[in-house]
DNA sequence: CAGTATCCAACGCGATACTG
DNA sequence: CAGTATCGCGTTGGATACTG
């Protein structure tokens, strides 16, 4: 529990400067954590370049989701200042979800990560079946 | 277990095409695992811009990772061909470990999230306790 | 020094059922 | 439709002890 150390975390912002993730208690991990999250790096990228969804489109879209995360994820990111929530008050409920310009702005960094990783990905799974033959052998 | 599906990963890889992380079944969804993993990430950013360092270095550099995880963390991103390790035969044992010109791809990315994180880590944080101040009214 | 092995606690996460 | 509540399992991951 060395994490529970007594300060806000605003005074805690201010002792940190760039390049301080290694750090144990800089709290960019924590926000970190939620961008690179199973599920919050899919979302970002589902509702990059502006595009809004609803609860019931984003679970389609990101597969393999559940409620529970997809909602989970959706307040963490919300909480963050990344993605605003718009509830329509009729019946039965209309709730859509978009990027807030920060939100696009991490969005960017998580889908140029992504794209990358699908355009390398022949070359990453092509070393990786060579090391499991090689610990074979 | 939806993701036991009787194919090769190298054939999984020729299915999908850029844009399709969404996909439950894209295989890109591992590699990113590896790479935004807890660890995954630190270790890439603290090898970046050509730094070699040694196990116990490493250890230090990011802090709170344990000698475990970090061994593991080590293993998978030298599988997916990101991360060199080079042992040289003498007692004691010594272990150098550096990035690839793969591993030096991700990592720009990777670097480039977290430097954005700590650039608005103040403004988000402010969000954040925003976001508790209005559930608390 | 650079790991591996084992044990166990904590958490992530999905399945299911229920609500406004 | 858009969630919340609860349960429970499987994985993550830290602490500790041991090895070449």
């Amino acid at each position: 529990m060395q994490e529970k150390v007594n300060l806000t975390k605003t005074s805690l912002s201010e002792r940190f400067t760039r390049g301080d993730v290694l750090s144990s208690e800089c709290p960019a991990r924590d926000v970190l954590k939620h961008i690179t999250s199973r599920w919050g790096g899919l979302v970002l990228i589902a509702l990059h370049e502006g595009e809004t969804f609803r609860f019931s489109e984003l679970r389609r879209i990101i597969q393999g989701v559940s409620e529970k995360m997809l909602a989970q994820t959706l307040q963490a990111l919300e909480q963050d200042g990344f993605v605003i929530r718009t509830s329509y008050p009729v019946v039965p409920p209309h709730v859509e979800y978009s990027l807030t310009k920060l939100g696009s702005e991490a969005a960017v960094h998580v889908a140029g990560l992504a794209d990358w990783v699908e355009g390398n990905l022949t070359e990453i799974l092509s070393n990786r079946n060579k090391a499991v033959l090689t610990k074979a052998s």
